[in-house]
DNA sequence: TCATTTATGAAACGACTGTGTCATGAACTA
DNA sequence: TAGTTCATGACACAGTCGTTTCATAAATGA
């Protein structure tokens, strides 16, 4: 046994590629500008991850792990009502720091869309459960599935219209006038 | 002034490559596979649109073009409430037919996101505002303009919802709740 | 010191990308 | 029939892509 693995040169590429994925999406994802932004070689990235798609498994469960620590630790709905626990959700995902995630997320869900093999795991899903976390709190609150199933898919529309139109009043408007048809 | 520009050749390969893209999507769209499946070359894609680029822009206008004419001419909600009206809509939109026109809007919304300036004509929405014959009908109808971006964002969530994860009897339970919320 | 394992650069491979060039065909008018 | 314009095949160009091969350097235990 020699020269033994250097485990943190690994974990420290993947969380640079993912910063650099959450800044430039997925979408024109190309090895070699990456490894050049991260002072690194395609030749290392594959001896690290085996192949791009590994690397970018590992960089969207990196990216979801970040987008779950970041809602725990900021968000606490324990205290409030079921109207301004959707609320706060709502100003918690549009700050400003999580766009990137959510811009991230967004990509993910609608490749899933166009090839859903490669987001299952043995047939159950896999990355598109994002925002799991959040439905799961919701439901933990007083919220009937049925419901909680509303009011993730109403965020997320309203999360792409938003990002989409960049008119941040109409949909905040709209997202009060849910909350407000969603209060006991 | 011999031989008369042939528009029908180059109208029928918009058409045809409108289907492929409707089947296919639009991130791995490739001018060499496409070509093949029309029948036809690249040299002769390019002969008639001038670039990728361009031909991509035409088939989102006549993939629009198309779901705005299907939606004009098999649905009219002249007569129902305000909930009947969201009903029918979503009825029609979770329809197999309109699926492939979903999926490919989805794409473009998502990647609006991502490159807004490819959307962009002279500053204005171009292709992002799908949907938006829509929304002129049901803000036609009793709807303020925040309740409408609740209404659309709420059904594009749920479609996204249905898309990905198959469980097309959830977010027909979440219409409902939806609708009923919203009944006059 | 030496064997062994990890790390890493340089370069190549074959495939694919959108696009341009050059030629020649085919269809029309005068 | 000659002239003009459209149509279209064959092919090359200059990239980029993910991945592999071959070599060698660096770090450790015996």
């Amino acid at each position: 046994m020699a020269r033994p693995v250097d485990r943190h040169r690994r974990s420290q590429t993947l969380a640079r590629a993912t910063d650099y994925v959450l800044t430039h999406g997925l979408a024109d994802l190309s090895l070699r500008p990456l490894a050049s932004a991260l002072d690194t070689s395609t030749r290392m990235l594959l001896y690290d991850f085996g192949s791009k798609e590994r690397l970018i498994s590992e960089i969207l469960a990196e990216a979801r792990r970040r987008l779950a620590e970041l809602y725990a630790t900021n968000l606490d709905t324990g205290a409030l009502s079921r109207s301004d626990t959707v609320h706060a959700i709502w100003t918690w995902l549009t700050a400003p720091g999580q766009a990137p995630y959510l811009r991230l997320f967004f990509q993910v869900h609608v490749d899933a869309m166009a090839r859903p093999d490669a987001y299952t795991d043995s047939g159950r899903p896999l990355i598109t459960d994002w925002l799991g976390f959040l439905g799961s709190d919701v439901r933990a609150d007083r919220l009937d599935p049925t419901t909680a199933t509303l009011v993730i898919a109403t965020i997320r529309g309203l999360l792409l219209d938003r990002f989409t139109t960049n008119d941040p009043a109409r949909t905040d408007q709209a997202l009060a006038r849910f909350t407000q048809l969603i209060s006991d």
